[in-house]
DNA sequence: TGAGAATTGTCCCATTTCGCACAGATTGTT
DNA sequence: AACAATCTGTGCGAAATGGGACAATTCTCA
């Protein structure tokens, strides 16, 4: 088996040194002799909901592999305001800047959906990577096009109206999560878009009337994914194209 | 010399091929060795205001190496409207996606300040990082730390009205350039800020009139910095620290 | 089971911004 | 000197958003 892509690595063939089985796309796409010096530092862990993985200007202690779930970047600002920047699913991992060399970040890394993953020291995946060429590569990728993806996010940030980011938002995480009711509150959703509660709540109640989704306290669910790619700005399609391009090379 | 830090090189110490003076200081970081594998494949450009250095999707043929002036990165939507995600000046390279071996970028990189600088084949670069460890490691970290400039600028873009972002622009311009007086108009402002001209008017007129800017047709003059400073969002410090940690190390 | 916390539905209104439109001023071009 | 193009000042109504506030409902935990 060559190892190099993820489409000869079934999903079910790598466990890390626990016997817990690997699902996050990074870890299945490295070469087997590569992974192996990854799999006794990698730590299974439980990623519970709002749980803040990294807080700004700390150092990157851990980096994060999630297997489910999904983990949001968001910007805090001074007055406490919030909003989030990017996604991370299991299509990535969290930590980017250590690839890059970049040993801090400003940004708060939350787990949005709760799911579970691996973790590995900072300075352990530093001493691997002196090692593991593809590896850096891999990383190296992702750390690109997640930077693209934020660029994207920036401007819909300030050219999209709330319907068309909150629409974008649920197929973003729908994608990242299999799970078809996504268990989230307005609120939490508010502080992901930047806005307050009640702006999303008008916007929800509005897409509820015109079937694009439905929700009850705590949970959403999407009933009409059509109508709901329609509603979606340009935004969504842009950064899965982006995904599409790390994911299958 | 050593020449791995700025400091150890001065400025006046290096040109390319054709005897022009480097001010880049990506470039003036390089060792020796390295920049000595560098110097034939760099061509001196002119970078004249408003010219395009790359398109949204197209791949990456060159990287630019500004010397003077000053590059934006802006995100163009479907109907037209455009936003800036982030800027490039001396302390850079426009064509970032190419360290991390992302060979396209999503993004149109325009000159918003003329001035000049180097250009190089994108395969050439890619050729000499082979053998360039040290310019692949300084490279990453800008890319790294881009990305990170670009997420602040996504929660600004959100979060902070015209003013708060008009003054952090000036601001932001005016550390990438020497000139006392920025040559831009107000319409040229308006699709950096991802918004109309007129908002922008109406925001200058008031910032004149309290004494932070003046203009002019087609310029604009900080006269009180101070006073600017405090009228900015916190992104702007926030990026400034950014751009001292790649500065200084 | 009851109290308290969390979540959502609404409503209201001040503020900001959008999206025009048009007039006046400046520049530069012939 | 005249004309065209560009740039800025300004005004106005429509729309979106911000920022509260309060009631009703549902959930959690003691």
């Amino acid at each position: 088996m060559s190892g190099k892509n993820l489409r000869d690595v079934p999903a079910d063939q790598r466990t890390n040194a626990e016997g817990k089985q690997i699902l996050n796309k990074v870890l299945l796409a490295m070469p087997d002799n590569e992974y192996e010096l990854m799999r006794a530092d990698l730590t299974y862990i439980d990623l519970p909901s709002h749980l803040s993985l990294h807080e700004p200007t700390q150092n990157i202690e851990f980096v994060y592999f999630p297997n489910r779930g999904m983990v949001s970047q968001v910007v805090v600002t001074k007055d406490g305001r919030t909003v989030e920047v990017g996604v991370v699913g299991k299509e990535g991992y969290v930590g980017a800047g250590l690839a890059a060399g970049v040993s801090r970040s400003s940004v708060r890394e939350i787990i949005q959906i709760a799911g579970d993953g691996f973790r590995m020291k900072g300075n352990a995946l530093q001493r691997i990577l002196q090692s593991a060429p593809q590896l850096h590569v891999i990383l190296s990728r992702h750390t690109g096009l997640q930077g693209m993806q934020v660029a994207q996010t920036a401007a819909c940030n300030r050219l999209h109206d709330i319907q068309q980011r909150l629409s974008r938002w649920l197929l973003m995480t729908q994608d990242r999560v299999d799970a078809g009711l996504l268990p989230i509150t307005h609120d939490f959703i508010a502080t992901m878009m930047g806005t307050d509660r009640s702006t999303v709540s008008l916007a929800a109640s509005v897409m509820q009337k015109d079937g694009l989704i439905d929700y009850v306290r705590g949970a959403v669910k999407i009933v009409n994914r059509r109508k709901l790619e329609k509603s979606a700005c340009e935004c969504y399609s842009v950064i899965q194209q982006l995904e599409d391009e790390l994911g299958l090379r």
